[in-house]
DNA sequence: TGTTTTTAATTGTATATACAAGTATTGTAT
DNA sequence: ATACAATACTTGTATATACAATTAAAAACA
């Protein structure tokens, strides 16, 4: 559906901002069809993305900086997400012995048991959005945002 | 930048994943930089947003479910954001005559006001993104982003 | 008419975001 | 060595989202 008809609008857009609230739009649908997946795993897409983080550092402890510069969103609260994660013993938090205002992060066992169980939902979540375009056509998508955003 | 870059991701990614990963992180900017425009002026873009849609209905009384459904985000809590803009003075709540249960929620001359004055705001932050691309492009953008969340 | 269902909106609770202020540790400079 | 600044993280407050429960009014129905 066109971005016109799901705002209801009456008047025409300029191109600009149709892209503008279609960026909004479909990230919303994005994360909307996302957190279903998570849902019932008790887990939220912010929290899912710090695991994620951590497994992609290999298992091996990370601070709290490093956390934060490999979120999509800069200013999310990272102490109070790795709380919740706490919480669940899905990751461990450690003083760094080297420089003690450092945090070092763990993921668990149990939390890689979990992100393990969730990477083939994940794979399907992204390639249901993916079924309509070609190769090609993600690649443009890709290079096209890349260039919008770039200011 | 490069999403693999932003994300400081070390394996490669699916296209799917990348498109996914790409429309997030665009939100994020596109959202941030919004709210930089906004910041001034006190208000939340989804307090601005439901203005934009009171002044779209021509300024007349409307109700809690047409506000909703022109929303972007499907389910944000529109009674909370309306006490937002009547606590300043920006939209009037009336019970509707005709129908008990619903509300009318009405823009106020201060709400259209301020909309008035951020007009040229709102537009220069949608032609800043677009600056990069051709029309064309845009128009390609559009049509990959409704295919791409169409499932 | 009285009962049930549907509709419209509000309220409560948990989570997340945005941003500023605060605390503790380390680094630097005199 | 002491003072000051920078770094790393936490905490507080307001706002927004997500979702379920609740309230009130209107519509449907027996």
């Amino acid at each position: 559906m066109k971005i016109e008809e799901i705002i209801k609008s009456t008047k025409a857009l300029s191109p600009s901002k149709k892209t503008v609230l279609n960026i909004l739009y479909t990230q919303n649908i994005v994360s909307e069809k996302f957190a279903e997946v998570l849902k019932p795993y008790d887990l939220s897409s912010e929290q899912y993305n710090v695991l994620r983080i951590l497994r992609g550092q290999n298992s091996k402890p990370t601070n709290m900086c490093a956390i934060q510069e490999r979120m999509l969103a800069k200013t999310s609260n990272t102490t109070r997400l790795v709380d919740k994660l706490l919480l669940k013993d899905l990751v461990t938090r450690e003083i760094c012995a080297q420089n003690r205002r450092k945090m070092e992060i763990t993921i668990t066992q149990k939390g890689l048991d979990l992100l393990a169980e969730l990477d083939p939902q994940v794979e399907q979540h992204e390639a249901l959005f993916g079924q309509n375009l070609t190769q090609d056509e993600l690649e443009q998508l890709n290079n096209l945002l890349e260039k919008f955003r770039t200011i």
